[in-house]
DNA sequence: TGTAATTACGAAAACGATTAAGATATAAAA
DNA sequence: TTTTATATCTTAATCGTTTTCGTAATTACA
């Protein structure tokens, strides 16, 4: 590898020169400046990172928390599009990404945080994880900027979906589309937070139309569990009333249910409608498409990468806030007009 | 932080002492070694990862090349489990994960190679990409230990999933349901090796079980792109002889296909049977379940992550070879008994 | 013309670790 | 007892940068 010192003898100057002339110094001549410059080009010269690091504490490196029990994060379909969205972003601002985990050396395990610090990242972004961690609590109470995704902590930033305005707008379409019999089968374990704020949504949404929703129509299951809101499904369809429409945790949970209703020779959406939550891409792609919020996971990861690259470049003057970005209601073909 | 300086004041040692002490160098006592070992972690010390890399010219540190220019990569759920599990591999092994990129700075754009310069890694994993552009090559070409995922070079180990064996597989499954009009819509643009051994197979395959392919039943379609294997399907399903069993490039593009036969009023698999590729996870959920050849991504991300460590820590005894990983058909019930 | 201000550069310390070589004390061998 | 070996610890150099401070040369000002 080729270092300060090599374009130093080079130019005939001392490395001082070189730093400040590749960092663009102002106490270096016009002349000298581009000479090095050039030079460094031409011999192909990289800086070292760990060297940087070690003197700056700056590492333009990112860590992303990204970790369930069930391997459930990167393999989530809403997931993965908010982290390439993210990694996207960050590689525009000059930033790399790193994943963060507790890992194993030859003395002890680490904690996140210690993780992070032996890393030396500038920042963290948490996307995808148990937030009742304690880890995560001691990562996120400690002094290294951090952004949170889709979950709100009080004192740092975070990016998360409008669950409310996009439960809101899911109840209405699809009381304008003549359903008053709606039943929810919400989400259980993970993300507490989203959930509650989804079904406080429902039921605000259903009661401000006027909209009674008997106890026997919210149900429970697992988020991404077929086999879970295929049961909820059934016991639906078992209701002397049975709803007309059913709302999903999420799309993939929501094929769970379908299956269950074409089993039992009911069609989608003519005898059931059915909403999902998210927005995946095969949704857009099987038949019946999928009526479902479609969240917008490119500004999710985007605005997150650039918060907390904000939070370290200009840590005085970014404020400590709660983006919200707006999902909306994508009209696929599982929701039948019944007027 | 607190540094080595810190313990070795603590302790009343010098820090070379600390260092090898907390190294485990056979020239340090019991006594101190404890002592040293015990105030550290007291102290909570974690090591700078760039003085030792600085040092040590080692990061533990793997740079990982995924993207695609439609950003195909992070959010295709075949390569997503493939990540996750080479994650979970390099973790258990001390080794971190971070994005190789093209990334931009102040002076000019860094090649992948550079970008790994400058990082340090200490191996690289190229799991998706476009393996003809001349900065793969440039990577690929380098001194750095490198894997690569479903692609195979001369002079780098790869980990590759078996595509001659599982296309055979597949066909003799169909075969053996008494299938005989078989029709193959094959992938184009991306990884043209991988879709050349498949084709390659099919073909052979059908040769030796006595199945004559007529042209017309040899399609193409982009890699995922459900609505060019559609058309391709309503071709299909125009011939005067028309296939009982269609193959698609993945089980993506599948569902293109089974849109077109529903919408002919055809059913599947009972009119018309199909089979995927990939095995991508909701293809389990939904009805009717893929028949597919489900591919070992575990494996694939671990061993690819296992080949790279071993590179770098035993660079004399670790063979250039190329991994191949079986996959296996996952019978759903998208290709009927016809006998 | 003498002095102050400005410009352009260099010397050297520092970041936090590793490691070769040297030093000291103790134990074993002669 | 002297020599040699062994065990244990220290000194100091080093990795590739950044940055403070100093200095010399040039320019500006009185």
């Amino acid at each position: 590898m080729v270092s300060m010192k090599d374009i130093s003898v080079a130019c005939g100057v001392s490395v001082a020169t070189v730093s400040k002339a590749l960092n663009d110094h102002a106490d270096i001549g016009a002349e000298t400046k581009n000479r090095v410059r050039q030079v460094a080009k031409q011999m192909g010269y990289f800086p070292n990172s760990a060297a940087k690091a070690l003197k700056t504490n700056r590492t333009h490196n990112l860590g992303v928390l990204f970790e369930e029990d069930d391997h459930s994060g990167l393999t989530h379909d809403y997931f993965a599009y908010v982290l390439d969205s993210l990694k996207g972003a960050a590689e525009e601002k000059g930033y790399d990404i790193t994943f963060i985990n507790g890992c194993r050396t030859r003395h002890n395990r680490m904690s996140y945080l210690e993780h992070c610090r032996y890393r030396g990242f500038d920042g963290v972004i948490i996307v995808c994880v148990n937030f009742h961690d304690p880890e995560v609590l001691e990562l996120v109470n400690s002094s290294i900027p951090t952004v949170t995704i889709d979950h709100v902590f009080n004192n740092v930033c975070s990016v998360v979906s409008d669950n409310v305005k996009g439960m809101r707008e899911l109840v209405q379409y699809v009381y304008n589309k003549g359903h008053r019999r709606i039943a929810y089968i919400h989400g259980v374990n993970s993300s507490v937070a989203v959930t509650q704020r989804r079904l406080a949504s429902f039921y605000k949404t259903a009661e401000e139309l006027g909209l009674k929703i008997p106890d026997e129509y919210i149900k429970a299951a697992a988020y991404r569990d077929t086999k879970a809101s295929g049961i909820a499904t059934a016991e639906l369809l078992e209701l002397r009333e049975r709803p007309t429409c059913i709302f999903y945790p999420d799309d993939f949970a929501c094929y769970g249910g379908i299956n269950v209703i074409k089993e039992r020779g009911l069609s989608v959406p003519d005898d059931i409608s059915v909403v999902g939550f998210d927005g995946i891409r095969i949704a857009r792609h099987i038949e019946p498409k999928l009526t479902t919020l479609k969240q917008d996971t490119t500004q999710l990861g985007r605005r997150a990468a650039e918060k907390v690259i904000s939070l370290i470049e200009h840590p005085k003057t970014t404020l400590i806030e709660q983006i919200v970005v707006e999902g909306e209601v994508y009209e696929g073909k599982s929701v039948a007009c019944l007027k």
